[in-house]
DNA sequence: GGGCTGTACTG
DNA sequence: CAGTACA
DNA sequence: GCCC
């Protein structure tokens, strides 16, 4: 009862302060939350949901354990004590004094008490009159962005008069804070404005007079506009980078058409087979690391195979044609490119050929992602749709992060910045509501609500938590409900498991980056150990190692033999190699282990001689006949290994760690009934091949 | 309105 | 079984 | 979140 109560508080605390940034005008609207507002009355609705808010497929996960999730209960009460509220939305006064709270460091410091609500106890004063004689032009001055048709409807409701269009009698315009003042006059086609009879206020402004129940000074610092200098009114104003920002309310004009994604509908694949390797990965090539090395010569003679197909890529080949023609070839009528030589080509093109229908074009696994995005013009964008994707992850979304990443993705591939809606949302993966957010992230910078979540302290204290090797979103909500605060609280009053007693006590190690240098070493000791052992065991660096990273969270390895099978493999890795390596002082600790009778993986940590740093190192046994889809599997990244996966699926097959299978039987909703049949484990390039997908080097699979 | 990967280890 | 973890 |  007790830890409900105080996970209650938590939660409730927190999305107070989420719903007190949605009064308050925050740069980011929250469309959601006025649709819920509007659709609570007919049904409590399950789809639209506010932003920085739990979704309607985690609050169902999270109404599972109810115990854990005061998040409903917090919800709808809030909103429905907004929806009951009288027609001004805000109850004047439990809004001010929490917002005064909140801002009182930002409080202006001259508050013009014009109004005299004297009292501050008292009744709730009549909103209605607070803004009346007031003239208030906004600008933009339409109500496309919902977090300005907020403001205007609560200026209206507080008795200002919206005026459509600018003219003398305007007393204030309120300025989206995305936009500068420089944009005012070239809209208004103003040298400067008048500032003895017009004021112009930053968005906040409005908010804060309802606040502060009075008409706050309007010249105070924190009310100026970007761009504006007190004293530079009326010189003639140079608008900087005024081409590339647009200004919506200038009109269509000014748009400038976004070009189409160069990847969409065009077989860059084929033309383009040699990716440029990172910088870093020409040193990595040549290094002659044993994992390295032992990955070289299948995949060299293989892309050896790959340029003249032998016989083996012509069964390959067949293969594909035989059990799969429908999938790979004209499956997609309006595909008007369906290519008449594909026969005579090679493999490669098989793959990536143009025939490739439409909806397989949208895997990721599909098109090269090498993760960079420098020398992105949307970089600042993806960088903050990125942020919200990590968000998202960490309060437990499960699918708002997939959408995040998709369009994430677009937008790398995009070579032209996007800056409206109407360009976003033309691409793939970018809806409504992420085109708005696009739009609003180039006109403004809307993470600041993100900012203020990130910033609440139970949110800080989940999120130090949820880096706790072992603690998940469940143990981290119940370790904050239970008031705890700092790892030390950890330390010392909480209950935790052996993995989680490890993790806290290995915090720094375990979330201090692995130099890629390091990550050799770790692996080069374990491949020693194991040749000592039997000569035929190899050991080969996965992970992000593999895909060329710098630097990796953590050590994987692929441990395998040419010719044993599972079974001796993993004895000889639980009975001989794990307890030498323990015996050498280079193991640390088991944090999960497979057992002796069956099991593929073991997880724990390791610490070179010398070294007092523990590094989290992974081993994956892998029989060889399974070692092509292991090798898949533990290169990733995730999101690759997820598009394959589903790809996979979606032709009647299944991809997992041990190899690809077809035929697979599956129910409702790909439900697996049936394992199907093994038909490629081995070879990397095949499954690749089998699937459809063309090649992609580790470095191309970072999604 | 349902789907968005598939598995392995722990307690 | 739920939770956590792995790519 | 988006897509079908």
């Amino acid at each position: 009862m007790a830890t409900e109560d105080a996970a209650l508080k938590v939660k409730v605390a927190r999305f107070e302060e989420l719903y007190a940034l949605d009064d308050s005008q925050d740069d980011e609207p929250d469309e959601g939350l006025l649709q819920s507002m509007a659709m609570l009355k007919r049904k409590r609705s399950e789809k639209s949901e506010p932003l920085a808010q739990t979704s309607s497929s985690s609050m169902t996960a999270i109404s599972k354990r109810d115990r854990d999730a005061p998040e409903i209960p917090a919800k709808l009460q809030k909103l429905s004590r907004t929806t009951s509220a009288p027609p001004s939305l805000i109850s004047p006064h439990k809004t001010a004094s929490s917002r005064q709270l909140r801002r009182t460091s930002t409080l202006p410091k001259s508050v013009v008490t014009t109004t005299p609500t004297s009292d501050p106890a008292d009744v709730a004063p009549k909103p209605a009159k607070l803004f009346s004689g007031l003239h208030f032009y906004f600008f933009p001055n339409n109500l496309k962005n919902p977090g300005r048709k907020f403001r205007i409807q609560k200026a209206e409701e507080y008795g200002a008069k919206w005026e459509q269009a600018f003219s003398a009698t305007v007393t204030h315009i309120v300025v989206d804070r995305s936009m500068n003042y420089d944009q005012i006059l070239q809209y208004l086609r103003l040298d400067a404005i008048p500032q003895q009879n017009i004021h112009v206020v930053d968005e906040r402004y409005p908010a804060d007079c309802i606040s502060f129940r009075s008409i706050v000074d309007a010249g105070q610092r924190q009310y100026y506009i970007k761009g504006y200098k007190p004293q530079q009114v009326s010189e003639p104003t140079v608008i900087p980078r005024a081409d590339s920002l647009q200004l919506k309310p200038a009109g269509r004009a000014v748009q400038t058409r976004e070009p189409q994604t160069l990847s969409q509908r065009t077989t860059t694949t084929l033309s383009d087979p040699s990716p440029v390797k990172p910088a870093s990965m020409a040193t990595t090539v040549e290094d002659p690391s044993p994992g390295k090395r032992a990955l070289e010569p299948s995949d060299s003679s293989l892309s050896a195979g790959w340029e003249r197909p032998g016989p083996r890529e012509q069964i390959v080949l067949s293969y594909c044609f035989g059990t799969d023609s429908r999938q790979l070839i004209d499956d997609d009528d309006d595909q008007g490119t369906t290519s008449t030589a594909t026969t005579g080509t090679n493999l490669l093109d098989l793959g990536s050929s143009t025939v490739v229908p439409k909806w397989q074009q949208r895997f990721q696994c599909m098109q090269q992602n090498t993760g960079k995005n420098e020398d992105s013009p949307n970089a600042e964008t993806i960088a903050l749709l990125q942020e919200m994707a990590e968000y998202y992850t960490q309060i437990k979304d499960e699918w708002r992060p997939i959408a995040y990443r998709k369009a994430i993705a677009t937008l790398r591939k995009h070579p032209v910045k996007v800056t409206t809606k109407e360009a976003a949302e033309k691409l793939p993966f970018i809806g409504e509501r992420l085109a708005a957010k696009i739009e609003e992230i180039t006109f403004a910078g809307f993470l600041q609500r993100l900012q203020s979540a990130r910033e609440e302290p139970a949110d800080q204290v989940l999120q130090l938590f949820l880096k706790v090797y072992g603690i998940g979103y469940a143990k981290g909500m119940r370790l904050v409900a239970q008031g705890y605060k700092t790892l030390e609280d950890l330390r010392t009053k909480a209950d935790l498991d052996q993995n989680q007693k490890i993790g806290l006590e290995h915090f720094d190690d375990f979330n201090t980056r692995v130099p890629r240098l390091e990550v050799k070493q770790h692996s080069d000791l374990v491949a020693k150990a194991a040749k000592n052992l039997n000569e035929g065991i190899q050991v080969y660096t996965m992970g992000s190692y593999r895909r060329g990273a710098e630097s990796t969270g953590d050590i994987d390895l692929v441990i395998t033999h040419a010719n044993w099978p599972m079974t001796r493999l993993r004895v000889m890795v639980i009975d001989s190699l794990v307890p030498q390596l323990f015996k050498q002082g280079f193991l640390k600790c088991a944090l999960a282990a497979t057992s002796r009778q069956d099991g593929s993986k073991w997880h724990g940590a390791s610490c070179l001689p010398g070294s007092n740093v523990w590094r989290r190192i992974d081993f994956l046994l892998v029989p060889a006949e399974e070692l092509g889809a292991a090798l898949i599997y533990f290169t990733g990244n995730d999101i690759f290994n997820r598009s394959m996966r589903l790809l996979a699926s979606k032709k009647g097959m299944r991809l997992n760690q041990r190899g690809l299978y077809k035929d697979v039987m599956r129910g409702k909703s790909r439900e697996k009934l049936t394992e199907g049949e093994l038909v490629e484990g081995r070879d990397e390039k095949k499954i690749f091949a089998i699937l459809g997908v063309p090649w992609r080097e580790p470095w191309e699979r970072i999604c």
